[in-house]
Formats: structure tokens, C-alpha cells, sequence
DNA sequence: AATGAATGAGTTTTCATTCAT
DNA sequence: GATGAATGAAAACTCATTCAT
């Protein structure tokens, strides 16, 4: 009994293991061995669903995005004010799923492979450019446009930032500390001295 | 006699080849090869100074943060108050040096290769450390130890993540936008509403 | 279904290749592209299936190992006598297929590598102990536990020694003219004047 | 001041260099390198002095042939009686100078080169004819030219196999024994029962 | 659909040899 | 005579990809 529609199910399991072995191995050395042994299917299979190893890493790419886009849009959702809505894009940042290493290193290796990957760098801006757009409309009722230009860049930056510095951090990366930040942040830029 | 103390000359010549070769090649396909064709020396050359691969990969995130470092002292030294060295420590991290692309994609792999790399990693907590304790150190006039943390901590993040969305931008990446970006938040932290 | 279980028809094929490429190429010239030709496979098997070349060649001394010693136990059970026991043992030494030029070769391959390879040198102890203890058992008829011990001693070397001259004689090695040698040491060492 | 003559002291400094590292690193994966460091030289003096890294193995070699030819010269000399002669060549066999681990290495690679490389084979050659024929001489009062031929080349399988057994002995190599069996088998020789 | 087997192109690495000084 | 520098050819080893079953 040949079991049919495999392939959604196949292909989020190398997605997944690619994710893990990314962490565990480091993206340089990553083999598509390493992805099917982790995925604890075979090697040849990779290429039955994806095609080359590059399709798989993009593959793995564009499901970061969606997974983070999820959730983001998931609590903008449930915000009930501007003020929320900016809380909302903060903590699908820092949220759990974010702050897991092997969606860290994915996000970074992301990073990494768009300076040269076309692709990749494709997938990459739409992550950029959502981001600031959501934050510029939520900015909306500054005096002017510039000012709210300028928050909405200032705040994506210590997004990025924020997280970028707890990826490598001396301890487990927590999110509770960056959401305040990012908090005082917004405030400060919403009731300026 | 023959031809004595070339070593130094050749281990920079090959840093710099590798800077200018993750960039135009990628980190992930760098070959020693690539490397060397760069550096218009031969392949065994490389290896004859560095050894392996990776000590040369190590060496040369070695090198940035000996450039960067040195940019950032040269500027702290000319500055005259508290106030102007928070503006030499920005001034030095988006300076045209350090807005290269080149030395931007060499600034990324450094961040990815610490996920993985014990060695990478320990030059990076170096820069990391460094930064905080300077930022620190200048925001010392803050009423509590607390608020001079956290203004650090944010400030830091704001550099990275300015210079982290600069890296993928449309457009070349350019200093001023981030440094005026950074003088807003360092007043915003010195002078709360 | 994949054709499956080639494993140990792989691994005996390269350690058949190996040891008629040692006796071609020398064991100092040999390349893994040498013994993968000679095996018709390709050299990337010879990875696969062994790891590295000094395990391949460690196989192959134990390849060495066991075909030896699987002769000389095939003879002493049938021997019928100590004395017939004796004769077996220098039998197997100095049957045919001990002195292919081949397997010669490979042996005196295997003396040069137990000297600086650890794990060839355990091999080969294990065969100059199992040689000089099923002696020294056929010899426990001698009055003394020491004359024993000589004869023993005395007839493992030269078993070698004859060995190592034909190894490098001027004519095709045959065990003839060495058996009858043998012989006459033997009886000389049970009936001494 | 120029040095003159320094060719014949380099040329010795050099080959005692190989034989100490072939006993060290193993002659498989000895360099040049390792010869020139072990010498305290530079690399480039061996081609100087010999001209190819082989040219430098066929000298070691023939030294190593002409060391012991001398040694046993000697002993020659002062043997008193064909007896005394017997024993000359098994002292000469078994002298501390033979002994020495780093000169059983270059021996036994000796050995092993011979087999691929014809210039080697040639010199060993020369031993072994040298060898048996000082046997066959100091036999020559037995009864038969047949019998003598025998005498003379199991005296000397048993020295070359006492002395290989010996190179991978648990124990250092010491000749003693060796000497001990020696002089039984010549005496069982020549006083048959 | 799935797999173990196999390959070959490409990569790091090694090293004898050459050379300018 | 002597050396450090440099090279290039060849080696071990890796791995994405293909394939027969």
C-alpha cells in the first residue's frame, strides 16, 4: 500500500532537521547528509523532494519567514490600540519560538547567505520591509512623517540589534529583558522630552 | 641572503584577499584557491602561513576586530568630554571603513562562524564586552547604575541593528542616516523626558 | 529495494587491491586512486567504506592476518602427530600462496609499518605470539622448559629469516628448497647430537 | 671566509639526519622537511647536497651497508680460526651498533624499498651475497659442497629472522640471546648428530 | 515512495623542488 | 655555501548528485 501525499510531510522533515543540523553543525559544514540523518531519512530523498541542497536551504529560509510572519500577525490580531500593536510586533520578536537557538542560527546563516544568494536576499527584504511598514503605520500620529520615519527605523534597529546581541550572549537568551527595552524605547519615541 | 621577514607582509596580504573573497564569493564556497588567486600568491602559500583554512578564516576575524578596536580608540582619544566620546564610539562603527561591503560581509561570517566556532566566538565576546564596558563607562552621569545599563545595552543594540539592516539595504550603505539616528537615541537617554 | 549488502564485498575487494597495488606501486607510492583503479571502483568508495587510507590499510594487515593464520589452523588439524604439527606449521608458511610476491610484499609492508603505527604493531604481535606459542607447544617434549624455549625461538626465526632472503632473491621465491631447510632444523632441534 | 669542504660533513650530517627520522616519524611519511629540521638545516640543502629527496634514501642506504660491511670487517680481521669467523659475523650481526632502534627502521625500510626500487634492490643484494658467501667460506671443511650450501643459508636465515624478530620485540632488542642461538645452530652445523 | 550504492568533481592539504639573495 | 620564500603538482578526503532496485 503505497502511501500517497508523503511530500508535505517529507519536506517539513528536512526543513526542520535542516534547522537543527544549521545549529548543530554550522551552515559552512552542512551536508546534505547531515540533514537526512537527522531527519533520519535517507540522503538520496533530499533530492527526490527538493531537487539540490540549495532549493532545501531556501526552502528552509522562506519557512522561517512564514513561521515568524504567523506569529506576528497572529498577535497584531489580538492588539486592541496603536500602543498594542507595537507591543505585538515586540513580542512576536522575542517570543520563545524566536529565541531558539536553532531558529537563531537559521535567522543568522538567513542573514549571511543573503549577501550573495539572490534569493535569498529576495526573502530577506520582504522580512525587512514588512517590518518597517508595520511600524510606520503604527508611528502614524506622529507630528510628521519624518519623525515617524525615523522611529520606525530606530525601533527595527534595536529589534535586530537587540536580538543580535543575545544570540551570542554569555547566557540562554531571554526575551523578558530586550521586551523592556524595546518598551522604554517606544515610549520614548511616542512622548518625546 | 636570501629574501627574510616576508611573513607579516604575506599573512596580511592573505587577511585582506580574504576579506575581499567572502565577499565577492561567499564565506559558505570560500576555497583556500580563491583566497589566493586574490592574493595573486599561491594556493600552498596559504597554508605554508596559516596552516589550515580555518586559522586563516580565524586570523582574519582576528584582524577586524584589531581594525575596528583601533578605530574606536583613535576617536576616544580625541574626544573632549563624556558627551563626545558616546559620539566617537558611534562615529567608529559606521565609519567608511567600517561600511565597506566588503568588511560588512566579513563582519556577518565573523557572527556566524561564533555560533559554531568556540575560537570565533571567544574574539567576539571580546567586541561585545568592550562595547558595552565603553558605552558604560560613559553613561556613568545617569542617576542609577540600572538606567546607565540599560541605555548602554540599548545603545549597543541600536548600533548593531542599524548596521545589521544596513548590510541588506536597496541602497549602498551609508553612515550619516545611522549616526544621526544614534545621536538622537544617546540624547534621548541623557536627557529623559 | 536497493542492492544492498555490498559492504563486505566492497572491503574485500579494496583490501585485495590494496595488496596487489602495494606489491605494484610499493607501499610508499601508494595513492587511494591506485587501489581504487586496481579495485575498478571509484576512489571516493574507498572513503566510504574505510574512513581514511591508513584504515584501509590496517584492514588490509588484517586481512593478512587472518588468511595466515586461517592456513596454518586448516593444516594443524590435520596433522596427526607433534612432529606432523611441526611440518604444518612450516608448511603454511611456505605454501603458495604465502609466497605470491604480493603477499610477500604486503607482509614485509606490514613489519616497516608496525614499526611507527601503533595499531599494525599490536597486529603483528599478535602473530609473532600465536607463531612462537603453537612452537613452543609441538617443542614440549624437550627435557627442558628452556631447550624448549630455544627451539621454539630458534625455528620462528628462522621461518622468518628464510622468508625475509627469498623475499628479495634473484629467483622466483619457492618453498621447496626452505621447507627442506626447515625439516632439517626441526629434527635437529628433537634428536640433538 | 668561505668554509671549504664542508660537502663530505653535511653529506654525513644529512644521511644521519634520515635515519633518525625515518626511525621517528616512519619512512612513509617522512619529508624533507624532517630530515633538513633533524639535521638543523635548511630544506633547500638536501637538493644541494644530493640532489632529489631519493638520492639522499639510496645514500642513507649504502651507508647504512658500509657501516655494518666494516663492522663485520673487523671482526673478521681479528678471528683466529674459521670457527672464530663464525662467530665474527654473528657478533658483527648482533652488535650494540645494529641494535640501535633508529638503525633497525632504516634496515627494515631498506628492506622494503627494495622490492619497488631497483637501485635499493641492488644494494641489498650485495649484502646478501656478501653475507651467505662469508658462510659458504667459513663452511667449507663440511663434508659436502651441498651440505656447506645449507649450513650457510640457514645460519643466515636465522640471523636476519632473530634480528626481525627482535625489531618488534616487547623488550628493547638486545643480542645476547640472539648470539646464545646463533652459536648453537653453527655448532649443531658443523657436529652434526 | 524510498533507499543504499556509487561516482566524480572539487576542496584542503602536503611536499619535493626551485630560486633569488 | 646556505637560506627562507615560493610554487605547483599531486595527494587525501568530502559531498552533492545520480541511479538501480
Amino acid at each position: 500500500m503505497p502511501k500517497t501525499g508523503m511530500a508535505p510531510v517529507r519536506r517539513r522533515a528536512f526543513v526542520e532537521a535542516a534547522i537543527r543540523s544549521i545549529h548543530d553543525r554550522g551552515f559552512v559544514d552542512l551536508t546534505t547528509g547531515d540533514v537526512a540523518r537527522e531527519a533520519g531519512l535517507s540522503q538520496g530523498l533530499v533530492h527526490h523532494y527538493f531537487g539540490s541542497k540549495s532549493a532545501l536551504i531556501i526552502a528552509t529560509m522562506r519557512h522561517l519567514l512564514i513561521e515568524f510572519g504567523a506569529g506576528i500577525r497572529e498577535r497584531l490580531r489580538e492588539a486592541k490600540s496603536p500602543r498594542g500593536r507595537l507591543s505585538a510586533i515586540v513580542d512576536g520578536s522575542f517570543c520563545d519560538e524566536q529565541l531558539q537557538p536553532e531558529v537563531i542560527s537559521a535567522w543568522l546563516t538567513f542573514y549571511v547567505q543573503a549577501l550573495t544568494e539572490p534569493a535569498v536576499r529576495r526573502l530577506l527584504r520582504i522580512y525587512q520591509r514588512r517590518l518597517i511598514s508595520n511600524l510606520r503605520h503604527e508611528y502614524r500620529r506622529l507630528p510628521t512623517r519624518e519623525t515617524a520615519e525615523v522611529a520606525a527605523e530606530s525601533t527595527a534597529a534595536m529589534i535586530d540589534g537587540l536580538w543580535l546581541r543575545r544570540v551570542l550572549g554569555d547566557a540562554e537568551p531571554c526575551g523578558e529583558s530586550a521586551i523592556a527595552i524595546m518598551e522604554a524605547h517606544i515610549d520614548s519615541q511616542l512622548e518625546p522630552s
